[in-house]
RNA sequence: GGACCCAUAGCUCAGCUGGAUAGAGCAGCUCACUUCUAAUGAGCAGGCCUCAGGUUCGAAUCCUGAUGGGUUCACCA
């Protein structure tokens, strides 16, 4: 039982005891007290002046002389106004600091049994991966670790979304412009160079676009289909789309790639083969430098044809309803339209293939959970998808989850590769290292380290801020990327919480020989101490929580914090000079219990700790 | 037209199930390094918590409505 259960429990049965009225434990209002008050814990008292038919203050005097009384680890009370401020024992949180450090584990629950599938990141093929992904991976991750912690056996998955148009544009832009260059021959990052064929099919699209708009054929086509007063730019501007499909000598060869990918003709396959391979190879080496793995990978190419056998199933059971060959269901109790499941040529559709996805995942490995990182702009299609599956009662559905996270924004307003300003992954990662590199080369503290050394803390602390940057971000809200505030190293940083880590090593490192069973005498405890105490105790709860609300800045404001009252008891209390032999034990163990701790948080939000800085 | 999300200091963000005088960081202005690393600490200044109602002993927090910003649904993935 911890501390606040305990005094919850007390206030229950002083409440029965004092005023014969039953509350439930968790109805009890306790709240930290203001630091501007004497006391650890308050409760507030108003809800219970009906049954006792008595002033607040004097209930609050009743409750603080019966807690006092029947709880061993509260030993003093006042009243303000209403709240009854509750002293705790000191030798309360000492005892707390040597249960903690005597657990290896401290933060991490026993396994559960339970396994939860994480899918994130879940990029295109034809393209590098930008700050956006950048975002979904550290959620993905962040979120895999904090399951981890509370017990749960992680999966960590994503999709490949490997075929459609527009790996088919890179595919055709490399044919007829490539000259057999590859990424080994130009020097250039599989991604990035697949991405290259990307843009220089739109640009290429985009000349020939211009051209036709000066034929006849165009002529016609803008002065039929005009929509009242729009003029030449506006139309040809909306129509792009349309060209592409209707007239387009490009569009139609990606199209006819697309149909001959469709009908596995070699040749197309070979190629698109070849290119995928490039693309994910520079995947693996973005993912590598963030520090991110999966379990498994699925490939939207042999998933997109699935969910038949569930979409039978729907008819059959009238979930589902059919026109001809197109499949449809009503949402409208969510608050959508009819939704169409198969199109009317009988093809797949986003939704077809999630549903059949999601059926084959549970076949792979029955997870209970399934946490899908994706964009808050799909919020309404994974309404939609776990509603059907919850409608077919298939068995995993009421554990779906969509881990919903808002748009990168800049400060100069949102990315938009048209303007190039698109944050690519691989340029971001290469800069906050650089820039941590930069810092710590002029402060010169670890010059003395072996080169390799040097360069793995660079890497740690230009990443820790980056990460943290981000992740200290509700994930649900749309957040403004900063590029100079990323790299700040002060303040509510990733830095700074590195920085109370690498003080509390340098303690350590540095501190005597001394008898460390001594902490058990120490008898003055500090109120930094205790702050820093309870802020520990805290953690498993912290996890827990982050756990449930889908949410890692939970675990962000909890490291920052711990950092910061460290920091403010380093600076107060000289651990070194302490003034005997328990006190300096007992602040070496807390220092050692600190680091640990934050290691432990911060490793929750992927983010690695260096030994000094 | 329907649905969803957001609105807190100049800027970027916290604020848990309703609780005392709404908190951090950055930017601005002071102060503290012969000290266990100042990537630090202490302080000043900065707020009609978008607005209007309602519930309550008590509302930034819950409810209703409005305003502003964003997203989305109507056979693209």
């Amino acid at each position: 039982m911890n501390i606040l259960e305990e005094i919850a429990a007390s206030v229950v049965a002083g409440v029965q005891t004092l005023y014969g009225q039953e509350t439930p434990a968790e109805k009890v209002a306790l709240s930290p007290t203001r630091k501007e008050f004497e006391g650890d814990y308050t409760v507030v008292v108003f809800p219970y002046t009906k049954a006792a038919k008595k002033k607040p203050a004097d209930i609050g005097e009743d409750l603080g002389k019966y807690i006092v009384e029947n709880s061993p680890n509260i030993n003093a009370y006042n009243v303000i106004n209403g709240f009854l401020n509750l002293s705790v024992d000191s030798s309360y949180w000492t005892g707390v600091l040597e249960t903690v450090a005597a657990n290896d584990n401290y933060g991490q629950a026993a396994p559960n049994g339970k396994k939860i599938m994480v899918e994130y990141s879940s990029p295109n093929t034809n393209k590098p991966l930008h700050l956006g992904h950048i975002r979904n991976i550290l959620l993905g991750w962040s979120s895999s670790m904090i399951y981890q912690a509370t017990g749960y056996e992680v999966i960590k998955v994503q999709i490949v979304n490997d075929r459609g148009i527009a790996i088919c544009r890179s595919m055709l832009a490399w044919l007829r412009f490539g000259e057999g260059e590859t990424p080994e021959s130009s020097g250039m990052k599989g991604d990035h160079f697949v991405g290259k064929y990307y843009v220089k099919f739109n640009t290429e699209f985009v000349k020939e676009y211009a051209e036709w708009q000066m034929t006849d054929q165009a002529k016609a086509v803008f002065e039929e289909k005009k929509k009242e007063g729009q003029d030449e730019a506006a139309f040809f501007k909306a129509y792009k789309n349309d060209y592409f499909n209707e007239y387009s000598y490009l569009g139609r060869e990606a199209k006819e790639m697309l149909v001959k990918w469709e009908a596995n003709d070699p040749e197309v396959r070979a190629l698109w083969r070849k290119m995928n391979d490039w693309v994910l190879g520079g995947f693996d080496k973005t993912y590598d430098s963030l520090g991110v793995t999966f379990d498994k990978l699925y490939f939207e190419s042999d998933t997109y044809l699935l969910g038949k056998e569930l979409i039978e199933k729907g008819l059959e059971e009238g979930v589902l309803f059919k026109d001809g060959k197109r499949v449809w269901t009503d949402l409208s109790n969510i608050g959508m339209q009819k939704k169409t499941i198969l199109k009317s040529d009988g093809t797949s559709t986003y939704t077809s293939q999630d549903l059949g996805t999601a059926q084959m995942r549970y076949n792979d490995y029955q997870a209970e959970k399934v946490v899908y990182v994706v964009g808050d702009e799909q919020i309404s299609h994974f309404q939609g998808v776990f509603e059907i599956l919850k409608r077919l009662k298939e068995p995993y559905a009421d554990g779906l989850y969509h881990l919903a996270y808002g748009m990168v924004d800049l400060p100069t307003g949102r990315m938009k590769s048209r303007e190039g300003t698109v944050v690519d992954a691989d340029d971001l990662v290469a800069e906050v290292i650089g820039a941590a590199k930069a810092d710590a080369i002029e402060r010169g503290e670890i010059v003395d380290m072996p080169v390799a050394e040097q360069e793995d803390t660079f890497r740690k602390i230009g990443l820790g801020a980056l990460k943290y940057f981000i992740l200290k971000v509700n994930s649900k809200k749309r957040m403004v990327f900063n590029p100079q505030e990323s790299v700040e190293t002060q303040g509510n940083t990733g830095p700074y919480i590195q920085y109370a880590y690498v003080r509390c090593s340098g303690v350590a490192r540095k501190a005597p020989e001394i008898n460390m069973a001594a902490s058990t005498d120490y008898n003055d405890l500090q109120p930094q101490e205790k702050e820093l105490i309870l802020k520990i105790s805290q953690f498993p709860a912290e996890i827990a929580n982050a756990a449930k609300e889908y949410d890692p800045s939970i675990l962000a404001a909890f490291s920052y914090d711990l950092a910061k009252g460290y920091n403010k008891f380093y600076h107060d209390i000289n651990i070194l000079k302490s003034e005997n032999e328990a006190a300096m034990a007992f602040r070496l163990k807390l220092s050692a219990v600190v680091a640990r701790t934050l290691k432990s948080s911060m490793a929750l939000l992927g983010i690695e700790m260096p030994a000094r800085m």
